[in-house]
RNA sequence: GGCCUCAUCGUCUAGCGGUUAGGACAUCAGGUUUUCAGCCUGAUUACCUGGGUUCGAGUCCCAGUGAGGUCACCA
């Protein structure tokens, strides 16, 4: 089996995107399940978009998920050997590029009546930015391996675009054929948002006598409430966000894998050497998906399930202060609680903050009664000795029976008096945790104000 | 508007000419439990429309409709 080489190439102008992880999880998997390499290429042409620390955030993140790069390279570095001034002046030799000095416009603005044939490509110019000159009537295709498919267009529909700008650093379009052909790229993985642009880069490939690569473009992540594509001022859209929320990056990992790619035995669960293994190139899904936080939320779930108790109560640590300071045998109480009912390690904040805090007690939560199970549950409190609080448990039992209390009702009525909430961890061990005597406190403090 | 892509339960998807259209998440119901969660059972819910091709179409072809993307000296 060949070895297949591939690349992520995000620019460094924020953080890592959830679709951009997820096209390095592809690309990443594309190259491993070969047995081939996977790059990381730096895209900082555009000097205005650099964003300061952006490159090693990135790595930072990508490093959170194991997505780990077997070659490093950096455009701006290349830059300056003059490889890609070089490429553009053969084009320019060999009559397929023309210089320019028009300033730049854009379609939008221009009300969609743009022309796609530049003014300078004939006015023989000897400096300025340099541009592809689209030849006429010529069909442009190739077969996507996302889509299975054979995608054309006609030259005629296809823009004169810019190679190298003024400032001499290469656009997208120029540096991709380039570097693709030098770092014997074998799939291009990107996002679909470049599928439009990919007769540009046919063009580039076969002018500068290069083979094209086996290309393929991922769907684009769209949002669930919106139908559109993931925008980064609507939507969580960062992998560290989600990171922050209290997902693990395995959970996130998965969940983003089986959005736009499913094997065919529609197993779920994947670990990445797993997919690695499963990986087929034929799995990609052609449609857009759209991002629903549900699934994840059940992913992380099962994630946070296989952790043990130690990992488990470490995450919560470095998450939450209060919880940090706790005595160490609590904490593991708490995990143990905790573990088996929460979706993102975040949720100790809610879940867990009665243990280091006294709640506020919202009287409409209590049901009827109320007072009649506080104050009999406070005497059963009072008789216990703190070292024996295991009995607790029947010693309330026994209580519901001789007073007639219902049971759901009366340990509500605990839960909310302790905790404040209605949804919390085990009542009788949280309590125990808490000990008798701010158990007690609480427990009085509910029924005599 | 031009160009391109796409279309199976609410969501992620399996299906690749003959299936009771399968799984997962979510939802609902029952069980377990001390509430929730978890776990176990079960249930509801889908082939965009219209034409072809074919003995037979979710599956192939065409059109329509709808959705998304893109049209910069940004990537």
């Amino acid at each position: 089996m060949t070895k297949f080489r591939t690349r992520f190439a995000p620019s460094p102008t924020g953080f890592l995107h959830i679709g951009g992880l997820r096209t390095a999880l592809y690309a990443y998997a594309l190259a491993k399940h070969s047995g081939g390499d996977f790059l990381l290429r730096i895209e900082d042409t555009d000097q205005k978009r650099q964003v300061e620390g952006a490159t090693e955030a990135l790595q930072k993140t990508l490093n959170k998920f194991d997505l780990v790069w077997d070659e490093y390279y950096v455009q701006s570095e290349r830059q300056e050997k003059g490889l890609y001034r070089v490429a553009a002046e053969k084009l320019i030799k060999d009559g397929h590029a023309f210089y320019c000095q028009c300033k730049s416009k854009n379609a939008k603005e221009e009300g969609f009546s743009s022309v796609l044939r530049d003014p300078c490509r004939d006015k023989g110019l000897i400096e300025g930015a340099i541009k592809l000159k689209v030849p006429e009537n010529k069909m442009l295709s190739y077969r996507d391996f996302v889509h299975k498919k054979e995608i054309s267009w006609n030259s005629d529909s296809v823009y004169d675009a810019t190679l190298l700008k003024t400032d001499g650093f290469p656009t997208y379009h120029l540096a991709v054929a380039v570097d693709d052909t030098d770092m014997k790229i074998t799939h291009i993985l990107r996002g679909h948002d470049w599928l439009p642009s990919t007769p540009i880069h046919l063009l580039v490939f076969e002018y500068l006598g290069a083979k094209v690569p086996e290309i393929g473009h991922v769907t684009d992540i769209l949002s669930a409430e919106t139908g559109k594509k993931l925008s980064k001022r609507r939507d969580s859209v960062f992998a560290e966000q989600f990171l922050d929320q209290g997902y693990l990056p395995e959970a996130l990992l998965n969940f983003v894998m089986l959005l736009g790619w499913a094997p065919k035995d529609n197993r779920e669960l994947f670990t990445l050497s797993e997919f690695v293994e499963h990986f087929d190139i034929g799995g990609f899904q052609e449609a857009n998906p759209r991002f629903l936080v549900d699934k994840l939320d059940w992913f992380n779930g099962e994630y946070i399930r296989k952790l043990s108790d130690a990992e488990l109560c470490e995450k919560f640590e470095n998450l939450n202060p209060k919880f940090e300071t706790m005595d160490k045998n609590s904490k593991l109480e708490i995990t143990k609680l905790l573990k088996d009912r929460i979706k993102k390690i975040s949720d100790i904040n809610t879940l867990g903050k009665f243990f280091w805090e006294a709640p506020t007690v919202d009287k409409n939560l209590f049901g009827e009664n109320y007072k009649e199970h506080l104050i009999g549950a406070f005497e059963v409190f009072e008789k216990i000795e703190d070292g024996d609080l295991e009995r607790l448990g029947i010693s309330l039992l026994e209580l519901c029976d001789r007073k007639k209390f219902p049971r759901g009702d009366f340990f509500m009525t605990m839960r909310v008096a302790i905790t404040g909430q209605k949804f919390t961890p085990p009542i009788n061990d949280s309590m125990i945790i808490l000990g008798k005597e701010e158990t007690l406190v609480r427990l009085h403090k509910a029924f005599s104000s």
